[in-house]
DNA sequence: TGAAAGCGTTGTCATAAGACCATTTTTCTT
DNA sequence: AAGAAAAATGGTCTTATGACAACGCTTTCA
């Protein structure tokens, strides 16, 4: 049940057992459907996950009603609606299971108390940051200037998973484009 | 020289005299001139900075040619190439100065021991991290869906000193527009 | 198990934005 | 201060992609 998340920590820092008992033992299960809504706009997001198994999908709705994905995480990554979380404010963003998932829930004071309490997980937090933020650097530089077919190219050789797991709707809200496009162009593939 | 350093360490964290001497000593001065580089495509940015006065732009080039700006940073912010600074790898990115701009710099080695020796210092720089995820974020989201005229809107409301600091062409980046296609949508408002 | 809702595909049509270019304006360099 | 280089503007033409709609397939849930 938490070898998962263990073996995240223990990749990315030396903790000793003690202190990786203490921030595991916060962790509850947590099993969704998919699709089930793990925090919605309006509402102040107080948790994070640590996803076992499964995909979350965070994403806003537009002001023309569609959807713009913001965030994928797939197994062995932590993830939440992550605007809300750290600054404590309803949040614009839906976080969503997009498969049937297997989580562990960590509450926002919990999480916080972890990160003044154990150093090891708080630099775990800030390489989790600093990932993310990459991550998003590299989502701009790809998708500003790309055509379509180069965008869905880029997705196919950075995070494959996501065009055989997800559905092309979600998938085509992360490229920015809408389904009836991507589906075209796959078709030019 | 160091007061706006000072005031950006103690508004963001409770940090006392000793330690803040102890950070701020090891940021040394430096002027640049218009579109100076500080960093290079194929370097590893080996420094991080803290803008008095000016603003820093990061920007790649993409396979067409034409840039792709990432990131502005204005006066009273921190900034580096940051994938490469943090990864320590050779940088995709530029980073350039555009404007002159009165900057202090830190080495990465200097700043890493900072952060493993002043946790007020190490919080400050996750919470950088955190700001800086939740921008990049905000700008995939408005800038996914958007059409041009609506791009343009929102940098006026999130960012309107970027369109009477900063040259045309480098926003046209950042907007994911052309140049020419900025000229015409600002010819439209 | 059957009806309903949602998703993916594909067609047509409209349009926003890119490519390319010429001209003017600004900035840089010596 | 003058000439050169770069940036900004705005024109025309082309094209990628959105909007909308029809259809079949799958999933869901009563």
């Amino acid at each position: 049940m938490y070898n998962q998340l263990e073996n995240y920590l223990k990749e990315r820092t030396d903790i000793n057992d003690t202190s990786l008992q203490e921030v595991t033992s916060h962790f509850k299960p947590l099993k969704t459907k998919r699709n089930e809504v793990l925090c919605r706009t309006g509402q102040v997001c107080k948790n994070f996950y640590f996803i076992n198994e499964g995909c979350l999908r965070m994403y806003e709705i537009d002001n023309k009603g569609n959807e713009v994905t913001g965030y994928f995480a797939l197994e062995d990554q932590i993830m939440s609606a992550i605007t809300s979380f750290v600054l404590n404010k309803p949040s614009r963003d839906f976080l969503v299971s997009a498969e049937p998932s297997n989580l562990l829930v960590i509450s926002r004071d919990s999480f916080f108390k972890l990160i003044d309490t154990i150093p090891e997980f708080r630099y775990v937090y800030n390489q989790f940051m600093e990932f993310a933020f990459i991550h998003s650097q590299m989502r701009i530089y790809s998708f500003l200037g790309m055509e379509g077919i180069d965008k869905l190219r880029w997705v196919m050789e950075h995070e494959p998973k996501l065009l055989t797991r997800i559905s092309s709707k979600a998938v085509a809200s992360y490229l920015g484009m809408t389904n009836s496009t991507l589906s075209k162009l796959r078709a030019q593939l």
